[in-house]
DNA sequence: TTATTTAGAGACTATTTTATCTTATTTTTG
DNA sequence: CAAAAATAAGATAAAATAGTCTCTAAATAA
């Protein structure tokens, strides 16, 4: 796996909080989002939390609280929410996991990694938030979990 | 992390048999192994066995036993020992982890991921055992844990 | 054929990640 | 100011991954 589910869900809700906010200005219910997205919704807290605390999102309590970016979409990638969740590991670290592993005494497999996730970065480091949310409605693409992955308990009875 | 650790071990390790398959026909003793790898032996034994499981090596017990490659190693990638230990889910899962992700009903990030994963395969899947191994002696590339990073219980006493 | 050496197999433990549950704390609304 | 609505925070649980330990089975060598 090469995002954390953590991270995954990061980026969903990045993105669901960009298209909701090219909309209003209001803060965005981590409540509806996490219905939305079928995301659990405590989980999503915390990683929302995470986001917050890197300086991604603000969140506001109580009665139309919820969270909203903090800069403009369009000066956030997707980058710099994978970073804010999983570290920069995924783009610095070793294919192979080996301490020191680099120019001077490179692995096995040095050459043709650093090719593939400089180029991972550079790919991700070009999309924006607000490119990116916006082609979600443009091109109607796919980014919610499907419904049932998450268990409703609010059933009837 | 791309790879989990059992499959960059299983790696390393498919590295160090046909390493060794190059200079005797000898089984490979997993003990021996574990301790030039500085992989734990038990844990290193099991991914062995998954890779025997795979058709990747053969093992025999006994003494003067261990593990050998089953195939001649030019005719084994490294795509093949990943998908052996981690599956193909790296090279064809959603990068979102978004199930049913595909061209029809694309997810935010499906191109740019498409285009990253496949060059990934098509890099891995050219690389075979015996031209890497090769190129550890002829490079002097680096291709154990670093010592410690597995502790050794026959201290002194 | 018996002892030794080595891999195989399964139970067990530890750690990390993912997810849930409960209790604050803050903000708005009446 | 009190009630309600929403996020924050921390404890707890479940699941996946990583690692260890013990015993079994097979092969060699004396």
């Amino acid at each position: 796996m090469v995002l954390s589910k953590a991270c995954t869900y990061g980026i969903l809700a990045s993105l669901y909080v960009a298209r909701e906010s090219s909309r209003s200005k209001d803060y965005v219910s981590i409540g509806k989002m996490s219905k939305e997205l079928n995301i659990s919704f405590h989980f999503l807290t915390k990683i929302l939390q995470q986001l917050t605390s890197a300086g991604i999102l603000v969140s506001m309590k109580g009665p139309k609280g919820g969270v909203a970016l903090k800069r403009d979409p369009k000066e956030i990638s997707l980058v710099d929410v994978v970073v804010a969740i999983d570290g920069m590991g995924l783009f610095t670290d070793c294919l192979l996991g080996l301490p020191g592993c680099g120019e001077e005494k490179p692995c096995p497999v040095h050459g043709e990694w650093d090719g593939i996730r400089a180029n991972l970065f550079h790919t991700f480091r070009g999309k924006n938030l607000e490119e990116t949310a916006k082609s979600i409605d443009e091109l109607n693409l796919r980014f919610a979990l499907p419904a049932g992955a998450e268990v409703d308990r609010e059933d009837s009875g």
